[in-house]
DNA sequence: GTCTATATACAGATAGAC
DNA sequence: GTCTATCTGTATATAGAC
């Protein structure tokens, strides 16, 4: 891990929020030297390139999520712990209304592309859908629980989506309550999806 | 309506393919001219602006839509209208797993400028959505159709957005059943959602 | 209507004085 | 470690011959 100096930091938080704000590709290195008051030739001496800046921004991202779910762990039960990183999210309302869910947005950016953004990138959801499976087979359904996880996130990145488009805070408001309905009839129904093995006769 | 030229049309599906390909930011006009098999000055003789390509794009991507829901509306039922709609994203699993959903992608991507781009991406996913609500209403679950809506669009836009990220296209195929069984749960509970006024109980 | 050549602007990245 | 000046490439867009 590189020593992290005081214009290193701000580099990386001013580059996560503009990427954010505008996207990776439309956020050029003057806007992030200007947001973290870093002239523009001194930010080669902390990264040779803007991917190094993405890639700095993605771990703090990841860096960021081990720090939720550390939080979440402590939650008194699983449900409280599914919800409450569905909480996580409404507590950052207004970004997701004016930039969307930080991370879903970087993964389709960057998903378009390739190198190694695109893993980074990719990384962070897939730790948080193998997190949310844990959940799940915590609550006994093992069987169903990486469909399970997938749901859970989908349903939580749609809306995050819809939220930003439509520029509306109460989308991702009121998926509170049908998320809590959700995890209640997921576990009396100890099962909600199709085999997989059954699943040509839905189609 | 400009007159639909051979070469405009051709211009109009290099940059359909392309913006959903790379994105809208990343893609060029020397790659759309490239593909279309246009030398990039005569581009401009047909589209003044990379803006008013965007443009004839989101505009076709919207007569798209409502050739699509025409269809749909041919269904013998509304849950197989529904039902269908989805399988419509499936047919071009392939562009969805390598892409993700073109519309999704530039709601997310233009969402984040401002500028009469982001309406006119805005609009054709908030067709969908009254559309959506107004099968919701056919079956009868009127009090709810806009929320139901909003989640059957943003259940399928968040596996799109997976099935893109994580590359693996059964991720969108296995919420074909998933669908299926909630339509009918929602269906046979004519209501799924909490009143909007009990929703301080669930936060 | 078509297409080459080019203007203009700005991006990422580097050189080198301090 | 810091910062100005600048190189180089490439994007959007235009001019103007055909």
């Amino acid at each position: 891990m590189a020593r992290e100096t005081d214009k290193r930091i701000r580099l990386v938080n001013a580059a996560k929020v503009l990427f954010h704000k505008q996207g990776f590709n439309v956020t050029t290195l003057a806007d992030i030297a200007q947001d973290a008051k870093v002239p523009l030739g001194n930010v080669y001496y902390y990264f040779k390139t803007k991917e190094l800046i993405a890639e700095a921004v993605l771990s703090n991202h990841n860096r960021e999520l081990l720090d939720t779910i550390k939080i979440l762990e402590e939650s008194k039960n699983i449900k409280d712990s599914l919800l409450g990183y569905l909480q996580f999210e409404i507590d950052n309302i207004e970004q997701i209304v004016t930039s969307g869910c930080p991370i879903g947005g970087l993964c389709q950016e960057l998903a378009k592309q390739d190198g190694s953004l695109t893993i980074s990138a990719t990384k962070i959801l897939n730790d948080t859908l193998l997190w949310v499976e844990k959940q799940f087979q915590g609550l006994g359904l093992e069987k169903d629980s990486r469909e399970l996880a997938m749901q859970f996130i989908a349903i939580i990145q749609g809306h995050a989506l819809l939220t930003h488009t439509f520029k509306d805070p109460k989308i991702l408001m009121q998926l509170k309550p049908i998320l809590s309905i959700w995890i209640d009839k997921v576990i009396s129904a100890k099962s909600i999806s199709i085999p997989i093995e059954k699943i040509e006769e839905y189609i």
